[in-house]
DNA sequence: ATAATGGCTACAGCGACTATAGGTTCAAGC
DNA sequence: GCTTGAACCTATAGTCGCTGTAGCCATTAT
C-alpha cells in the first residue's frame, strides 16, 4: 500500500481550483515545490490539498496572498501564543469595515440619483446632472 | 484677451488627479487630444478640465472607464431620452448590491471568527482553526 | 500502437492606474 | 541673452490575483 498521490488537475478539482491557480500559487511560494514523477509532472500528498484549501478560504475571506502566506507561516510556529494572527485578521476587519461603509454610502447615492431620475430626455437627465456636479452629492465619496 | 489655457499639472491639480491618469485616459480616449504647444507640451481648454470631473466622479461612484465612456458619449447624445443612462446606472447599482452583501457577510463571518478566538497558543487559535476548516464557517461565502 | 486526455513552460492580458528612466521645454530671475 | 529648475515629454515596467494561450511532452486506456 502506498501513499496516495494527487495529480495537479485532481488537486485542483478537490480544492475548487483552477490548474494555473495551483501553478501560480506554487511561484509565489505559497505552496512548496512538489515531487515530480520522471516525466516531470508534479505530484501531491494531502498535506498540499490542506494548504490549498487553506489558502483558497483565506482568499474567500478576502484575505490577500501576502497576509495568507503569514498566516501559513504563523500557524506552523506551534508553542507560541497567537497575537499577531489575530493583529492580521483585525487589521483585515478593519479594511473591511472601511470598505463596507464606502460601499454603503455609495449605494445610497446611486440609489438616490437613479430614483430622482425624470426618465425624461438626455438634456434633463439626472445622472448625467449629478456626475456633471458633485455638489449634487448628499455626501463625500472616497474610493471603492 | 485670449481664452485660458491650462498645463496638464495645473488640470491635475484642479481635478485632483494625477498628470499619469490623464495621460492615460487621453489614451484610453476618454479625453480628447488637446492642443500642444510648439514644444510639444499639452494645453487644455475648461471643457477639458469638465470631462475629467465627469470621468473622476464617476470613477469614484464605482463606474468603470468602459461605463463612463459610454454615459459620456450618450450625455454628448442630447435630444434622445436617457433610457440607455438609467440602465448603465441600474447594472452598476445592482453589481454595488450584490457586493455590498458579499462583504456584509464578510464581515459578519470575520467578526464572529475574532471574537470567538481565545487567545491562546496558536496550537488552538481559533482564526487558524477556522481558515483550515470551512465547516467552521456559519454561511457560504463567494468572492469579495 | 495509437489516440485522447492531461500535464509542462513561458508568456501575454485584464483594469485602472502608478512609478521610473532618460530626455526636452518652459518661465522666471539675473 | 543666459541659466536654472520645475514641469513637461515618451516609453516601458510594475501592481494584484489570477486567467488564457501556444506549442510541446507525458500518461493512460484501448
Amino acid at each position: 500500500m502506498t501513499i496516495q498521490e494527487y495529480t495537479i488537475g485532481e488537486l485542483a478539482k478537490l480544492a475548487h481550483t483552477k490548474v494555473q491557480t495551483i501553478r501560480y500559487y506554487e511561484q509565489k511560494t505559497l505552496l512548496d515545490e512538489p515531487v515530480r514523477t520522471e516525466g516531470g509532472q508534479r505530484r501531491y500528498y494531502k498535506a498540499a490539498l490542506d494548504k490549498l484549501k487553506f489558502i483558497r478560504h483565506g482568499r474567500e475571506m478576502g484575505f490577500s496572498l501576502d497576509d495568507i502566506k503569514e498566516l501559513l507561516l504563523l500557524s506552523e510556529a506551534r508553542g507560541q501564543t497567537c497575537e499577531q494572527i489575530d493583529a492580521i485578521a483585525n487589521a483585515h476587519l478593519e479594511r473591511v469595515n472601511s470598505r463596507l461603509k464606502r460601499l454603503q454610502s455609495l449605494q445610497a447615492e446611486l440609489t438616490r440619483m437613479i430614483e430622482s431620475n425624470q426618465h425624461g430626455e438626455v438634456a434633463h437627465c439626472r445622472i448625467i446632472e449629478v456626475l456633471q456636479d458633485h455638489t449634487h452629492c448628499g455626501e463625500d465619496h472616497g474610493e471603492i
